[in-house]
DNA sequence: TACTATATTTAGTTATAACTAAACACACAA
DNA sequence: TTGTGTGTTTAGTTATAACTAAATATAGTA
């Protein structure tokens, strides 16, 4: 049976991790299993972590998959035993590459391709109107959105391939912004 | 009057940042209200957005000063005319900067406390406990995640002290990267 | 001072997404 | 096969946040 305080300590941290998800528009439940399994020494299965929150059960189930989707958490099968666990990862630079490839086939890129969409249908227009001060003006506003678009894909792209990422990673990084 | 296409173009382009802008939690509006005044020639009254967009004034005035806030439009006052007029800032790489700057203040930046937080409590317990696994694991566990997100915390400062940041930037850290 | 054009705030409504409880599906065991 | 323990899906509920319409505040003008 655990302290009472080592569980109130708990209890805090997984409230910060909860605020952390929302404000990233995520539901607290991820960030509250997120932390449960991040502090537990050993995998939980979904009754476990069902207990050590406040949700129940369903939510669990569709949150816990939405996480190992992202590559926060992984599952993890027993031989002889029916029940899935869960655990953390806790190499949080492999979970930012993770989420960066899964960028590609979201919602999100498709809303990018927009913007060169726009782009190209701003160009194949009849000619007639496209001397319109409107239209340049317009133009040249998108190409300036597209170019800065494709340069963080590219930044995105070049993060997601690095075969290693971590702290001294982004050190390197920082002393080259010095400079 | 402007041509018909030219608006059905636009209605593209608009779907599309509001799109994106859900994609981060944000109101559809905002994306909508950046994507009108990115390409408008001229600032355009809190009225003029309401006719361009499918929102009342209300909604717009407290999604632009929102944007404001972020430093992605501008707000700009004509002597003699007691209209406000907002413009597109469009240099998002200004933008990007602006918004981690202000990021210090934020709920987020509380919740990331949390975690400094809890590594104090879990430090500050009396000795007895200290021994037990479950106690050196979640503090090592939340000594690794405060370390990555004081890291992260840094490069953040150092992006947003930069004095310029632009593609070139973007371009030098690539290469970094693919070293 | 009162009037007018504007922006902001507010109270109430609507839309959305998270969550619950319970039914369902599935795999394994007897 | 039936029964049991598990994970998933679903229909309905609740909580939250965006939005509307209208009232209010504000700043400039006569």
């Amino acid at each position: 049976m655990p302290s009472t305080e080592l569980n109130e300590i708990k209890a805090n941290f997984i409230q910060g991790l909860s605020q952390i998800s929302q404000f990233w528009g995520l539901p607290k439940s991820m960030g509250a299993i997120f932390a449960v399994l991040y502090l537990s020494p050993n995998a939980l299965s979904l009754d476990e972590i069902v207990e050590e929150t406040t949700f129940t059960k369903g939510a669990i189930s569709t949150s816990v998959r939405t996480l190992a989707r992202m590559g926060l958490v992984h599952r993890q099968t027993k031989l002889g035993d029916r029940k899935d666990y869960y655990f953390a990862e806790d190499d949080f630079y492999k979970v930012i590459r993770s989420i960066l490839k899964g960028r590609e086939n979201s919602e999100f890129s498709r809303a990018i391709d927009s913007v060169g969409a726009t782009l190209e249908n701003l160009q194949a227009s009849p000619n007639q109107e496209r001397g319109a001060e409107d239209w340049v003006f317009a133009e040249n506003r998108v190409i300036e959105m597209k170019s800065f678009f494709d340069n963080l894909d590219n930044l995105v792209h070049v993060i997601a391939a690095l075969e290693t990422m971590n702290q001294n990673t982004v050190q390197k990084v920082i002393r080259l912004l010095k400079k």
